[in-house]
DNA sequence: GTCCAGTATTAAAACGAATTAATAGACTAG
DNA sequence: CTAGTCTATTAATTCGTTTTAATACTGGAC
């Protein structure tokens, strides 16, 4: 039953007032006045007592929490491991504590958690929109807030909600281009769901890509994800695309796969047809999560800068409780980051 | 600027005073003398109003704070995914939110995150000791805390701290049952770390199944995986230990991994060597972490059942809580959980 | 008519800090 | 010598709850 010290008692055991206390101890404006024989010894006595401030009673008074709330959408996802290590990693020299919640995809898992990251009096809420398909509107309950907002992996409308992606666009472009320049033609795709914005970006890219070299674009090698909320379902997916293309004859060199999952799919459903990556096929993912190095042909694919991705999300919302405690207005800002082409073993040249 | 609403304007706008608001709103034992009348208005104001209890306020005075801390050695080992999401949905329906740490195996980390969550007045601690090789004294930590304290995957001397650990025992006796029953009988290990109690007691049961069946364990068959704080590390560590296996040619049909990490590089090792799994060796792992499932082939392993671990220890960790309510006596409890067999295509019928 | 046991409600005192306004001494400029 | 500016410190208030002890009112039981 050891009674925990307060400043009270620091303030008593040292001789001075628990306002002196309090002023030294937090560097207030008012420890200017105060010499630092006196910092001193309150710092001492406050250590040799164990004093650790009460972070309720602080939190009630001065209306900070030292708190940014994470929100995810399935920590299953294999997407989410390394940016949430960006984000701890880089929140931890800050003493900010990330309170983590899943939202499980679920709308009212959503509702219920932001509305206890609330209640915490988070400072900052990072948002990793991983696999997302709840509506947009969910996200409107975050404008209302006032807690300054980032966004990973989706840009919303909304002109107060910060964002950091990934430049699809060029990733799909990398990963094309060296497919191409291994001498593939015949390539097949398996875009992602149409719902999602990923999806449209890296096809926006392929196109491009398509059209500067004079590669044809054989719609009957053109497949697409079907929605669902559950990000492993895109092995599945990938898994019976991949069958299903097989079984059309229409013959291709190299598969091009929405995301590392659905390229592990494809590599098993080539696998069942007796068909070796990379000797009879080349198969390139996107992400680099993180079992693709460990894969058996390891994954050629597309790295999104995850961890760094986390830390940027993190400056750019540190930055902001900053601009709110001096009381500067604060714009979102809205970050892309380049994605880089991992060679690894599932591509090979034609030639 | 909208003020917060606060337990006072509730008093205000329904006419009682705050206490009487308090008092109905947590239904505390004063309530029973409450007219139901006199609820139904405050309930209703108070809902009007929008209003929500200052967790911080309500905190200080009544110290409890609705939270468990959860603190886990290594977030990227993906053995921690299933056990965190077994955690956080157990703890759903039970409105505490779970604070989550990650020491990254690192001593200061560990002190540090173990410090917050103490300011943070945690009301029990989950410790998901996963791939851990500090020093024990460092848990010892723990005990001074007063925090009734569970933990995953290890147990402690401390007579305080509650466990939930996998039948290590049984669960290696079922893989080698199985590569046994499929006809292999020249069988290389890897074993896990001599540091982590999981390796021997895995061991034991291996060598209690091998006299069962007068199989023989070949000496030059055993390797161990040295220690290392990284958890992936296993992943090289078995490719590395399987190349100087193949290297020895002292022949082998069967290769039981520590881990599925240790069987995914077992099984690229093999692959180097133009050796097929299964049909020119079987491998098979353990714990039956997410990309096993996703492996081609998929990896045959015993699972630890990840997700009832996380339930179990927070229904534990929720038991203690009540009982520190209550002034009842905690003691602690600990669990053994068995795992089970999952077949899949990295093994093979040698007859 | 008094006393007691419930009902119904609240005033007031924590909880442990941060902050504001006030006090007071010491020094300097005019 | 006085007003003004620093320096050093603190008393008192506040943050928004929970909880305890107190205050009334009611309706029997004796």
């Amino acid at each position: 039953m050891k009674r925990v010290v307060t400043m009270r008692d620091v303030a008593k055991k040292s001789g001075f007032s628990s306002a002196t206390v309090s002023i030294v101890l937090n560097d207030a404006p008012l420890a200017r006045y105060i010499p630092d024989s006196t910092k001193k010894r309150i710092e001492r006595t406050a250590k040799s007592l164990g004093y650790r401030p009460n972070l309720f009673a602080r939190t009630l008074r001065s209306k900070r929490s030292h708190t940014v709330g994470v929100m995810v959408f399935d920590m299953t996802d294999p997407y989410c491991t390394l940016v949430l290590r960006g984000i701890e990693n880089s929140l931890y020299p800050s003493s900010y504590l990330p309170i983590l919640t899943d939202a499980h995809n679920e709308r009212e898992r959503f509702e219920r958690y932001l509305e206890m990251l609330l209640d915490r009096r988070i400072e900052a809420l990072i948002v990793l929109a991983n696999w997302l398909f709840v509506n947009i509107d969910v996200l409107a309950d975050l404008e209302s807030s006032s807690v300054p907002t980032v966004m990973i992996g989706r840009e919303l409308q909304n002109p107060s909600v910060s964002s950091v992606m990934v430049d699809n666009e060029l990733g799909a472009q990398i990963a094309l281009e060296h497919l191409y320049s291994l001498g593939h033609h015949k390539i097949a795709f398996i875009r992602g769901p149409k719902a999602l914005a990923d999806s449209t970006q890296r096809w926006k890219g392929i196109r491009a890509l398509a059209k500067a070299k004079l590669l044809e674009l054989n719609p009957q090698l053109i497949l697409n994800l079907p929605e669902s909320s559950d990000p492993m379902s895109s092995f599945e997916a990938g898994y019976q695309l991949t069958e299903e293309l097989l079984k059309q004859r229409e013959p291709f060199t190299a598969l091009m796969a929405f995301d590392d999952m659905t390229a592990f799919g494809a590599i098993r459903a080539l696998a069942n047809s007796g068909l070796h990556v990379p000797k009879d096929c080349s198969v390139i993912g996107f992400d680099d999560v993180a079992p693709s190095s460990l894969y058996t042909p390891a994954l050629t694919t597309v790295r999104q800068p995850m961890e760094a991705m986390g830390a940027l999300a993190v400056s750019i919302a540190l930055e902001a409780i900053n601009a709110v405690l001096d009381k500067r207005e604060i714009k979102a800002v809205h970050r892309q980051i380049a994605p880089e082409l991992i060679i690894r073993e599932s591509t090979r040249s034609l030639l």
